[in-house]
DNA sequence: ATAAATCTGTTATGAAATAACATAACGACT
DNA sequence: AGTCGTTATGTTATTTCATAACAGATTTAT
């Protein structure tokens, strides 16, 4: 997290718990079935800790917290369950933060991200690049993949 | 670099060298001089590097190439001076290619690349970010710094 | 059943970045 | 010129982030 900051009161929670990341993980099994993909269980066991948290989780707190009793798992074990999910369209790397998050916007779509540098909250949006693009589009570039990501302060944070 | 390609040929090199290169680093030095700031040796020379490179540089290429006869920097001194020279606005960090640039976009910008993944050609734009961000605005986020890096084919490469 | 493909476990290593502290150079002021 | 506060550098060590390489297990299709 980034300068950690006195207004976690006002701040929304994401993570999710209970009935909803049962929810959450039971929609991500059927889209693996649909697309003949396997959610084994270190990709299953990622996606609930991405979506359990409040925050952007590094992959390092993502190992250490792999295992049920406290148990680390190994690094490759993480990084390939993250290729994983980011290819599926489950979870986004942020590469300004070196930190990794479950997507929380339906469909196909770019990942764009507004990042709190005071709290470390950061909320996926969905810019319209359409503008920006076409600059890209008269250089002759095939553009396969677009990272925007806006780093400031959010509204509680201001407040506070 | 990214996945060389055999299409060099009909790339731009983007490099200089000779006059150009000394006109660059005396525009930086003078910049420097109008911002009470002093651009040192250390400084001078990760920057001079950088404009003379074809292609985004890594932090320990940069490191490696440091020393006039070979010898590499410290890490700390090359760290040092890409953080003095992005806070200024001659280079960019590409953050999903842990990588730097100089900066080729005369005035104060939002930083935006093409990146070929063929050729590891990064290419600066200037993106029209207004509506991407007025999506932004709307969650109340105040927004100090944007980047954006699309991924893809450059034209050159999408021809060979 | 068996082959091909995919996924996991494990060891080891490589690459990227920073912490911490000592020393040196600069600028302003008297 | 001296000296004080500030800014920059030098140096050692460590931390953080990520992947290579290969053996073994599991799944899927035939």
């Amino acid at each position: 997290m980034a300068s950690d900051c006195q207004h976690h009161e006002h701040h929304v929670h994401h993570g999710l718990s209970g009935a909803a990341l049962g929810r959450a993980l039971g929609d991500a099994e059927a889209r693996c079935a649909e697309g003949r993909e396997r959610l084994t269980t270190p990709r299953r066991r990622v996606l609930e800790l991405l979506l359990g948290s409040d925050a952007p989780m590094k992959a390092y707190d993502l190992i250490a917290a792999f295992g049920a009793g406290g148990e680390p798992a190994k690094p490759p074990t993480v990084y390939r369950a993250l290729e994983f999910l980011e290819r599926l369209g489950f979870a986004h790397r942020i590469e300004s933060l070196n930190a990794y998050v479950p997507c929380r916007i339906e469909g196909g779509h770019v990942a764009a991200f507004l990042i709190c540098d005071c709290c470390g909250e950061a909320a996926e949006f969905q810019p319209d690049l359409g503008p920006s693009m076409s600059a890209a589009k008269a250089t002759g570039y095939a553009v396969r993949a677009v990272t925007l990501e806006a780093r400031g302060l959010c509204a509680a944070c201001q407040a506070g």
